[in-house]
DNA sequence: GTGCTCCATTTTTTT
DNA sequence: AATGGAGCAC
């Protein structure tokens, strides 16, 4: 294990340099709003920090100041950011102004500091300081699982249904009893109420700890033990937090509870720019903090240094839509800059084509560089036509986000392997390797293990290990007692030290990667690389820190976030969510599928938080510096159909002045605005297209010969689509009776909504679902 | 027990 | 379009 640097106050030699700068240096070139922002060091602080007002600045002069101040020394300052890459800039401009010894501050994600606490001081919590991290992904299959054990039918009740609750309660700092006394008002609750408890028992019986653990583990330990408690809290001089109006109750009450003894504690947020209430974040916690420090000094930084006046008339006029806001008046000296771009596409892949020109003319005209552009999307997955439409014009480009190389199958499976020999207990990575590759030990010995286990609640590992008194399938036992056998020989291979050969060792061992090159495909070389790419990070992570240990590189693979990834510097254009682009800027923003049902974003049977959607519309406006590009496309393919869409409403709320269309015209200018019907409501239309009148009258006549009702497959010959009318009652083996409410498609993609009387809503492709008309 | 084929579902956003 | 579960043949 490495060793922690937490005793204080005596490692501080290189302390003792002088400042490289002075205090007034410092404060210079900073205006009176920052200036104040930073030199007021002591007490409750709340910066009010508008998008574009220099907030990091303020909040690496602060800490500089600090330093420079002898008011803490480094290890006394904990300074908790929204990504590591954030926290490892801000150090270096730190260590520029304040010397070496800036590499000592707390500095990081809540996730990974609060992490490292936890590694020493696991055993107070009944853990050890191995212990594994569960992603979501480990933790919905941990869910699942437990689902599976008490006979619930995972179709109907969805993991990720109750891994949410689970989650937003355990952020809530709601433990499963609370929950069952106070949310047993749905039989979904029920459900979550059954599978909670099991599950935490779970994670401590697998020593592992899953995203929400570290957030809140500390505060157990915190209010389980006094002596730690006042440990940090004596340790963390000041503390400062990035990011405020993101965090959610459980980093409220830790950060609460760590300030308490020197009460020094600076916040920085812009109500305006929450967007993740989906993870829990609270405006609330803003609110909750005035209360707890009535007289804590609030500092508003309004001046904008980003943008163009003309960027934030658009910004300022969407945000003043939502009536929940504090007020506040944002302004700038600069320029009016460019109007704003209105792009009008046919579909996405014209989207895609239109800004790709669009960046070539932006580069060949005005001389900015791929590194100066970014697209920003709501959903990942609209990514993919961008990317196509770059690499068609030799664009270079950087994606950031998506589905990440550390969640393919095959790192999963190897990071997997590395866990059990650092921790054989964790249960989700012995499930996940103990048939992979497959030794024979299928789904009815697994079965039969887990069984096992649950009767004499053990970790699963424990009862692998004495594997000769479970009555079991012979292959399969010997197969086990392999797989045993070479998890330890791995063990003690690393207690060598070195990571990547003891990594090296047990995909030897097991084979991992001579099957995947057997098997010889397209894919499965492709996948080979891949963990021959994450053998060279080990070395790489081996190289970088000293004493590096297993636990510290899965660790950091855990908890690095996608935009950790991204490179500052390389010269490419960026494609990235809204979300994973806040806190950053760009000369040049798009921001594409400005579309009803899209952007905002609605999901079935799910309410809409419009104004969380509006901020989010604010946060992507106010990245851009010089010139901003809004777009939408009439049409765009959803689920491998074609979708037509409606232009989003941010685009009506937009302030008309500062919005042009491509050939220069004014939007004001065109009537009726963008063509929509406003009397609608643009949500309900954007998804009940096959609803609509004219969908539906193609279908109108039975056996009609136009082509639509063309025969297709079916047991029944004499059945053609023609029939399946909305309206129609149907049979389905599995669903039962029910009635078709919507169709859409057409010849062999020909689907139909069925609201089934016991299974509820369905949606069934025509050709294989077996329907049987019923009178 | 393995592997293939069929079918239903999926798409927010992230540590 | 892509993924993942269920069910079936070997």
């Amino acid at each position: 294990m490495k060793e922690f640097t937490l005793s204080s106050s005596s490692q501080s030699n290189e302390q003792e340099s002088e400042p490289t700068i002075s205090d007034v240096a410092i404060l210079k070139g900073l205006n009176e709003q920052q200036r104040e922002a930073v030199s007021v060091t002591d007490g409750p602080l709340q910066i009010v920090a508008g998008a574009g007002s220099g907030k990091t600045r303020v909040l690496t002069f602060r800490i500089a100041y600090l330093l420079q101040q002898k008011k803490a020394w480094p290890n006394q300052i904990l300074a908790l950011t929204f990504t590591n890459k954030a926290a490892s800039e801000m150090r270096e401009r730190i260590k520029q102004m304040a010397g070496p010894s800036a590499e000592k501050i707390w500095m990081g994600t809540f996730h990974s500091i609060f992490a490292r606490i936890l590694r020493y001081e696991a055993k107070h919590l009944g853990y050890n300081s191995r212990f594994s991290i569960y992603d979501s992904d480990d933790s919905k299959r941990a869910i699942k699982l437990i689902l599976q054990e008490l006979n619930f039918d995972i179709k109907q009740i969805k993991p990720r249904t109750i891994q949410n609750k689970i989650s937003s309660a355990k952020n809530e700092l709601i433990d499963p009893d609370t929950f069952k006394a106070k949310f047993i008002s749905s039989s979904i609750d029920d459900i979550v109420a059954a599978v909670y408890p099991i599950y935490l028992q779970r994670l401590k019986q697998s020593n592992a700890m899953d995203f929400d653990d570290l957030l809140i583990k500390p505060i157990e330990l915190f209010e389980k033990n006094k002596e730690i408690r006042e440990k940090y809290q004596d340790r963390f001089k000041y503390i400062l937090i990035d990011e405020y109006q993101d965090t959610n109750h459980a980093q409220y009450v830790v950060t609460q509870l760590l300030a308490q003894k020197h009460k020094n504690i600076c916040v920085v947020g812009d109500d305006a720019q929450s967007i993740y209430s989906f993870r829990g974040a609270d405006i609330s916690n803003i609110l909750d903090f005035q209360n707890d420090y009535p007289k804590a000094n609030r500092i508003p930084l309004e001046q904008n240094y980003r943008s163009t006046k003309n960027i934030l008339r658009a910004a300022d006029s969407i945000i003043k839509q939502n009536e929940k806001q504090l007020e506040k008046s944002l302004w700038t000296d600069n320029h009016d800059g460019e109007p704003i771009t209105l792009l009008e596409n046919l579909n996405e892949r014209d989207e895609a084509n239109r800004v790709a020109r669009h960046i070539g003319m932006l580069r060949m005209n005005k001389g900015y560089r791929p590194s100066d552009i970014a697209i920003l999307y709501r959903t990942n997955y609209q990514s993919r036509v961008f990317e196509d439409a770059l690499r068609r014009k030799n664009v270079n480009y950087q994606l950031v986000g998506g589905v990440s190389f550390y969640q393919r199958k095959e790192v999963k499976d190897v990071l997997a392997y590395l866990k059990m020999m650092v921790n054989p207990q964790d249960e989700e990575s012995l499930l996940r390797i103990i048939n992979e590759p497959a030794r024979g030990v299928g789904a009815k010995s697994l079965q039969t293990i887990i069984q096992e286990s649950r009767r004499h609640e053990r970790p699963v590992w424990e009862t692998l290990q004495q594997i000769q008194n479970v009555d079991l399938y012979k292959p399969a036992k010997s197969a086990i007692a392999d797989f045993v056998h070479i998890i330890k020989a791995a063990q003690e291979k690393l207690e060598e030290g070195d990571l990547k050969e003891a990594a090296d060792f047990i995909l030897n061992k097991t084979s991992y990667l001579t099957q995947l090159v057997e098997e010889n495909t397209h894919e499965s070389l492709g996948r080979r690389d891949n963990v021959l790419e994450l053998l060279n990070a080990i070395k790489y992570f081996e190289k970088e820190h000293d004493d590096a240990t297993l636990t510290d590189f899965l660790q950091e693979v855990s908890l690095v976030s996608d935009l950790d990834k991204m490179e500052a510097g390389k010269p490419a254009v960026t494609l990235m969510s809204i979300h994973a682009s806040k806190g950053l800027e760009f000369p040049v923003v798009f921001i594409t599928g400005l579309e009803e049902g899209l952007f905002p974003m609605k999901r079935q049977d799910d309410d809409v938080d419009i104004e969380e959607e509006r901020r989010l519309f604010y946060v992507a406006i106010t990245r851009a510096e010089k010139e901003l590009f809004l777009s939408h496309a009439k049409s765009r393919y959803k689920f491998g159909e074609e979708k037509r869409m409606i232009i989003s409403r941010f685009l009506d709320e937009i302030d008309p002045n500062v919005v042009r269309t491509e050939t220069g015209a004014s939007i004001n200018q065109r009537k009726g605005g963008f063509g929509r019907d406003k009397s609608d409501n643009p949500f309900r239309d954007a998804f009940s297209d096959e609803l609509k009148p004219e969908n539906r009258s193609r279908w109108k006549k039975p056996g009609s010969s136009s082509s639509s009702s063309r025969s297709v497959e079916y047991d029944d010959q004499s059945v053609t689509a023609g029939d399946f009318q909305v309206g129609v009652k149907v049979f389905h083996e599995k669903f039962g009776k029910g009635k078709i409410i919507a169709k859409e498609g057409g010849q062999e993609k020909t689907k139909v909504t069925v609201f089934f009387q016991q299974a509820g809503q369905k949606k069934l492709l025509l050709r294989f679902a077996k329907l049987r008309i019923v009178s």
